[in-house]
This record gives structure tokens, sequence and C-alpha cells, in this order.
DNA sequence: TTCTATTATTGGGCTCAGTACAATATTACG
DNA sequence: CGTAATATTGTACTGAGCCCAATAATAGAA
């Protein structure tokens, strides 16, 4: 634990920070494709294998935020006791965890996307979040069930939950300053994938006037 | 198309399959991780830049198979008119593609997954498919239900549709030699997030005796 | 058959992410 | 103050992916 405190008066910050503040700056300033890890850690003023004491690849400080969402969702669920509803306890997990997410903490590949040029190049990261999740849920799913993990409805069913709440950490996130908390996106796509989407597309068509063309 | 037939008698076959065929081997041997391009060209009898032509990643010729299945799966869903129920033309527009597979084009890279040590490594890239199909699917839905693209709803439902894809052809692959044909997987994970989460779930615990433990 | 435009293939060079390993600095703690 | 644990650094390396210009092969016209 090397750089916590210092007897003098500012506390030094820790390596990891530095380097998170320095990639959002550069990625900011010359897109996140255009940025290299040497960049980020000349700016930060540390050598360029610090960089992977804290990370294992260039897109992990764009997911900070989400790994750790990610993080408390697994200690949830690892928490809850067999045999209870596992759709009921998956959602009332998730809520817990998201509800202590300020309207700030935005993970950093979702702000900004068309300056950062954060579109294509960190799809691929963020779907390996999605994937870490949909292991997560799946392996909760099959405790809950008293199915296998690789079972196609407990996969199934991982994937949707995953996914929605993929979904709703972007929708949130391309909702800008003005946004909602964002406990309440996670409800609305819960709704979505836990109601059905034969109800869900159903009633999203009945709601709406017949446009035509 | 300097490659496609000769004069004299057996017809030289495409660059592109070769690289394939060697690819597919080498994967094989050494596992997917340790094989080089530069391996997979020379074993080809191509140079390297060869593969650049016909891949534009090393991880492309893993997913053949899929790939042109999902290719299909625009040209029928841009083929559907306006105004259909939306969750039925998609899942018949799936079975239309998919029941055209045989069970022996199982993408490379959910083949013995074990021998090509193919777990993890291939995760992303098969994770990149998933997310193209689901950009597909939520432009019909989007189409369909005339909403906006980045509605929660069509994300969360073109998400839990593309990962149920996703998951049949997983679960169709790991089955092995006595696998099922491909579209009976596909219309069961359909039934899971069609009829909704709740109740396929709930079903799925009712059908089960307790067990303890 | 010969010429030509098109396309496929190749060679060379280059950037940068990610890894490995050993050496050194820094911190915490007894 | 000494020592063990941990953080940081230096150096070197592999391999994917990209760029661009040069060359070979092909199809089609004449």
């Amino acid at each position: 634990m090397p750089a916590s405190q210092n007897a003098v008066g500012r506390p030094r910050r820790s390596s990891r920070a530095v380097i998170e503040d320095a990639a959002a700056e550069l990625f900011l300033e010359n897109t996140y494709a255009l940025t290299t890890i040497e960049q980020i850690t000349q700016r930060a003023g540390v050598s360029r294998n610090t960089f992977f004491n804290y990370f294992t690849a260039k897109s992990d400080v764009l997911w900070v935020e989400l790994d750790a969402a990610i993080d408390r969702l697994a200690v949830e669920l690892r928490a809850i006791p067999n045999g209870r509803s596992a759709l009921a306890e998956m959602r009332a997990a998730t809520l817990r965890v998201v509800s202590q997410i300020g309207v700030d903490r935005v993970p950093l590949a979702l702000t900004q996307v068309d300056v950062m040029g954060t579109a294509e190049e960190t799809r691929v990261s963020g779907l390996a979040r999605l994937a870490r999740r949909s292991d997560l849920i799946a392996d909760f799913l099959a405790r809950q069930l008293s199915r296998r993990c690789d079972d196609l409805l407990v996969l199934s069913a991982a994937n949707a939950l995953s996914g929605a709440i993929s979904v709703a950490w972007t929708v949130w996130a391309l909702d800008g300053i003005g946004r909602r908390p964002l406990a309440e996106y996670m409800s609305e796509a819960f709704d979505v994938v836990s109601t059905g989407l034969s109800s869900a597309l159903g009633a999203a068509a009945e709601s709406l006037a017949p446009l035509p063309e």
C-alpha cells in the first residue's frame, strides 16, 4: 500500500486515480482510439507498466463504475438464500446495487460518446461486461431453479436480464444531465423482459396511434 | 476473381477456403490463442496479407457460419413490410434462416471448445455478433413499433431476442452429434423471452420437484 | 490470340496493446 | 532501525492490425 497517505499536508493521490483522470482527459481531447497507454501514463507521471498494475486492458478504465456495480451485484446474489422467487430477488438485488449510484457516476465509455469516438471501439469491451454479468445471473438462476448452468432456459433468461440491465445503463447515460435515477430505468427494463416481449411489444403497439407511411 | 476455376481437372480452391481450413486445423492442434495468423497463412500457402483480404480479424474465421446467418437475417428483416406483428415476424424470419442450416454447420468457435481453448478468447468476438444482430433487430423493432432506435423498450427487446438466438446456437452446438435441428432450439429460446421471464421462470420452478439442499 | 482494365496477391514497414521477468524503490510493521 | 511485503520501473519481446505501393493473375474485349 505505497501511495495512500503522506506525512505532509495534501494526501498523495493513488496511482490508480491519477491514471484514471489522465485517461479521461486524453480520451476527451483525442478520442479513445487515438490515445495510447503511453500517453496516459506520461500525463499521469508514472511508467507505462504501472498502468497494467491497475488495469488489465486499456478499455478497463472506461468501465470502472460498471465493474464496481457488477462486483456488488455478485455479492448481493451470493447472499440470497435458495428457494426464493428468482426473478423478484434478482430485481431487488439489482435495484439495491443501483440505488447507490449517483447521477454523475456515468461510466466513462458512456459519456460524450460522440466526442470521444467511443461508439464502436468500446462496444466490445462493454459487451464483455454484459457477458460477465450474464454469467453471474446464470449461476444464480441455475441455483434458484435447480437447473444446470448451461440450460437453455437459464441462459436465455440470464441473457435477457443482463441485456436489460445493460440497456438501462445506456439509456440512462444518454439522457444527459436531466436524467432520472438509474433505478427507474432499471425497473422499466426489468418490466419488459419480465412480463414478456409478446405483451410488452403488443402493448407498445396498441398504445401508439398507427402512424401512416 | 482470380482463383475460381481452372482449365485443367481439379478446380483450384479459393484462397478463402484454403485459409479457413488451415486455420481450423491449427486451432485444433495448437488452440486458438497459440495459433498466429502467420502460421495459418503459411499452411494455406498464401502470404500473411492475403488473410486480411478475406477477414478483418483473426476471430472472423471462427464465426463464418454465424456471420452468414446474420447476413441472411438482415435480408429477411428488411423484406418484412411495416405494420405486421413484430414478434411473430421476427420469430418467423429467424426460423426461415435457421432451417437451412445443417447439423454440421457449427461455427468453429463452438466446436470442441475444450480442445481449442476457445472459451474466453473467443467469447468477445462472439459477443460482437450478438451486438450486430441486436442492432439489426432493434432497427426492425423500431420500424415496426414506430419508436426510436434508442428507445428502452426497443433496445431491451432486441437484446433479449438477440441473446436468445445466441443461446440457442450455443446449446445446439454443445449438444454434440446427437443434436436436434437448430430451429427447435431457436423456438424454445424464443418462447422464453416471448412469454416473459416471470412466467417462464415461474413455470420452470413449478415443473420441478423441490430439490432439497 | 493479344491487349487491357480489374482484381487478387504480395512485400515491407509500422504502431501499439499486452506479456514476462528481473531489478529497484517505497511502504508498513515489528 | 531493519526487514518483509508491495509498488514501481526498465527492458525486451510477441503478435494483431493497418497502410501503401508494387506485382501477378484473371476476365473480357478486340
